[in-house]
DNA sequence: ATAAAAACGCAACATTGTTGCATTTATGGT
DNA sequence: ACCATAAATGCAACAATGTTGCGTTTTTAT
């Protein structure tokens, strides 16, 4: 429900935020603000800007950007506790070339990566091809 | 030499082109418009903008993009022939957490991703941690 | 040398995101 | 249930980032 999803993450409930949390909740791929605001019958620009800063910096919603693409968002997985943006989940995203949309997935095998001389802390992956509704 | 450079991408060589370019050759890391701009004496903001998009769409740089960061860009590697955000090479993108710089470097053991159901044309890599400079 | 195509430079505009401030609303303690 | 307060909202103004059109200049191939 809406409302402890907002309570877990340390968010007060109010009508907007369910609103746009809402969208998050009806929609299976990340979206823009754009798309958001396509939603939303009458809002305030500036407000819905604040909120997806509030629930960035709490987690419950990350940023996805793509090369050539428009920033994306999308709704943290329950594992993941992402808070500005370090992120402690593994998941991937991936654009469907068809679609366009963009998907998190979770991923059971992650990849190592090494570097030498270099220590790293978070990987991030990002692919790209067919969806398994356009394949 | 930068002429040869650009023309191999067959890009006309100027004097604005060659200035441009010489930023990112003496650059190690990936730098941002506004990297660009101030190191550039006095330019033409709309020229500035046309010429990221003419070497992005030849594949002489790419742009990389990290949630929380701005745009940067960067020089493809000779073995990359990147065109319009589609790369061939195999290289990660990393950022350094205390330094903020954003370097790319090749990686010879890159790995498979399988995703159920989905066609996996390409995959970025995107780490964080601490550079070989700042550890 | 010259003609065609591309790049440049300027103005004007479009999009995206931010800050300040007064008003309204949600929430915890009594 | 009430109240104080801290947070969220809504408005205006602004800042940063990126784009389009168009006339002029420069590059390049012939």
């Amino acid at each position: 429900m809406v409302k402890t999803l907002l309570k877990n993450k340390k968010l007060r409930f109010t009508a907007f935020r369910k609103e746009v949390l809402d969208v998050f909740l009806n929609t299976p791929n990340a979206v823009s603000i754009g798309d958001i605001e396509e939603r939303l019958k009458q809002f305030d620009r500036i407000t819905l800007y604040r909120t997806i800063k509030s629930f960035m910096e709490k987690g419950l919603i990350h940023e996805i950007v793509m090369p050539g693409d428009i920033k994306k968002l999308a709704l943290c997985p329950a594992e993941c506790s992402s808070v500005n943006h370090v992120h402690t989940g593994q998941h991937i995203h991936f654009r469907c070339k068809m679609c366009e949309n963009i998907f998190c997935l979770d991923l059971h095998e992650f990849p190592e990566i090494n570097i030498p001389k270099f220590k790293v802390d978070s990987i991030e992956i990002q692919g790209t091809g067919i969806c398994n509704i356009c394949s």
